[in-house]
DNA sequence: TAACAATGTTAGGCACGGCTAATTTAAGGA
DNA sequence: TCCTTAAATTAGCCGTGCCTAACATTGTTA
């Protein structure tokens, strides 16, 4: 039922989360700004994330994640504090470089590899 | 000069390093079984890494690598290794779960966090 | 040597995800 | 109210990388 989504959908998912939790409302334009992509590309990806029910978004209007989209969502992000915690902390890098890692590394960690980090740092 | 190469030619240029040195001879067989992908998926790989001259191919034979694919191959595949080792010797994960880890996140890790990885496995 | 099996290639199509250019809508100021 | 401008959308294109179906080549074997 969980429909499986693309590393790309996950950046996304996890920018809206963040500019909603940071600024409040959500625009096109400010997810175009984040992802360093142009708003049609933004605009694409919103229909199609519409489509699978991840955020509701009418025309011309700000888009907000739905309650499967907030699931998902927080659980990419949580990864991404995870990852980045572990990277800046225990392996002392940059904080910068840091969470460049983790935004990539994010998308590709089995929950185990999840776990273990986690664990390493208690 | 050394052109920027995707996450995918990464996966062929490791793959036909890993063949080479176990069987010697590699075909476009041999890596569609890898990789699990259509041989036709892997005609096309090939012929796109040719231009870029990372390996020769004649057609209808063996798959050799370039000097300077041979490079690219095996810094991919140091990557791999120490990612592996990591997951499995410092995280304890299964060695299963530890390489197919590893086989992803190799393509998306810093050169920092690749040597903080190492720094702590001494 | 002729035919068959295995291997490889070409042709053509699809999904993803980016882009530019052109158009539409919404919002604010004269 | 009308007009300008910012924001968003649509249309259309491109590259990547996968697939199936059809064709070509190689090598083996009867």
């Amino acid at each position: 039922m969980t429909r499986k989504i693309t590393a790309n959908m996950e950046d996304y998912l996890e920018a809206i989360h963040v500019l909603a939790q940071d600024r409040g409302n959500v625009r096109v334009k400010d997810i175009a700004q984040v992802l360093n992509v142009t708003m049609p590309s933004v605009s694409g990806a919103v229909k199609k994330m519409e489509k699978q029910g991840l955020v509701s978004h009418p025309k011309y209007d700000t888009i907000v994640l739905t309650a499967r989209g907030s699931v998902m969502a927080e659980e990419i992000y949580r990864r991404h504090r995870i990852i980045k915690s572990f990277l800046e902390n225990v392996l002392g890098l940059d904080p910068d470089i840091a969470e460049q890692d983790a935004c990539r590394i994010e998308h590709n960690i089995s929950p185990e590899t999840l776990a273990g980090l986690k664990r390493f740092m208690e």
